[in-house]
DNA sequence: GTGCAACCTCAAGATAACTTGAGGTCAAAT
DNA sequence: ATTTGACCTCAAGTTATCTTGAGGTTGCAC
């Protein structure tokens, strides 16, 4: 009975994770200072992953994909459990998150179709007539970015 | 008959565009920096705009919403007629172009769900295993960025 | 035990897409 | 005529996501 035992040899440096993931090596340093991933050091300060780091950075990949920047990521991933290695049950539920994610931007993308089909019908695109736009407009909502306009 | 006549009055300053379409006046003069729009200027150098730049702040504005960088949708822009104000067979045309982009992301995301279902099976999210990755990979495209993962 | 690829840190640079600030001008109402 | 808010330019700052470089250390194979 192997069970997933985590000794040494199982351990990757940084170079392997890089080759395994796609990452270059300085992106997973990078990760690692932003608390996205950690590493055990070797006596010799090197940095030692865990196989279930590959699937870590695959998640940050692919949830990259989605749209979400690194902070969002990090919240997704600290649902994960601390101090014990994920289970497969574990990246089952963070994986089933991230299917909601990618279902809502279909659907908002589909949204947006269909009101630029009506658009092209009118050819408008005009903040004020088409309904891409919200139609109770004119307001400062406060952040910084674009105020109206498809949210 | 008040045909769309381009009349002084028509003629819109920068605060004013910037109110129609929830854009800061500093992007605006942004986007002028980089070519994405073009000002006529009055004897005391103050922008004025066409009504009709209201409509492409707003395919910029649209076009970011589906990932385009202003470079890509400069290029867009650039298809739009010379010297004269677009019409709106212009921009239907444009927007049609727009559409095709939502129905590729639509599509990919799909793909995308498709095989992260699979993987929710199998809670996998291993690089080596999964098919959310390319089977043939382990190769370095040549990009900066990450080399395989959902491309 | 030596060589050399792979590793380390820390600072600075790169790109995108803007914003902010300083210092000054314009124009429309009073 | 004066005031005031909208406008101007240009340089520098901001956030996010990394990469690059300098200068130095480790660790594995021979």
């Amino acid at each position: 009975m192997k069970g997933p035992s985590v000794d040494k040899n199982d351990l990757l440096p940084i170079g392997e994770l890089a080759r395994r993931t796609g990452l270059a090596v300085s992106a997973i340093r990078f990760y690692e200072d932003k608390g996205l991933i950690q590493a055990f050091r070797t006596m010799g300060n090197q940095r030692r992953f865990l196989r279930s780091d590959i699937r870590r950075l695959s998640f940050i990949l692919i949830a990259q994909k989605l749209g979400l920047g690194l902070a969002e990521i990090e919240s997704e991933l600290s649902k994960l459990p601390q101090g014990r290695t994920p289970t497969l049950a574990d990246w089952q539920k963070i994986s089933r998150s991230m299917r909601k994610a990618i279902d809502q931007k279909i659907a908002l993308l589909s949204l947006t179709r269909r009101k630029l089909d009506e658009c092209i019908g009118c050819g408008c695109l005009s903040l004020e007539r088409c309904r891409l736009y919200n139609r109770d407009d004119r307001a400062g909502t406060g952040g910084t970015g674009p105020r109206f306009v498809l949210d």
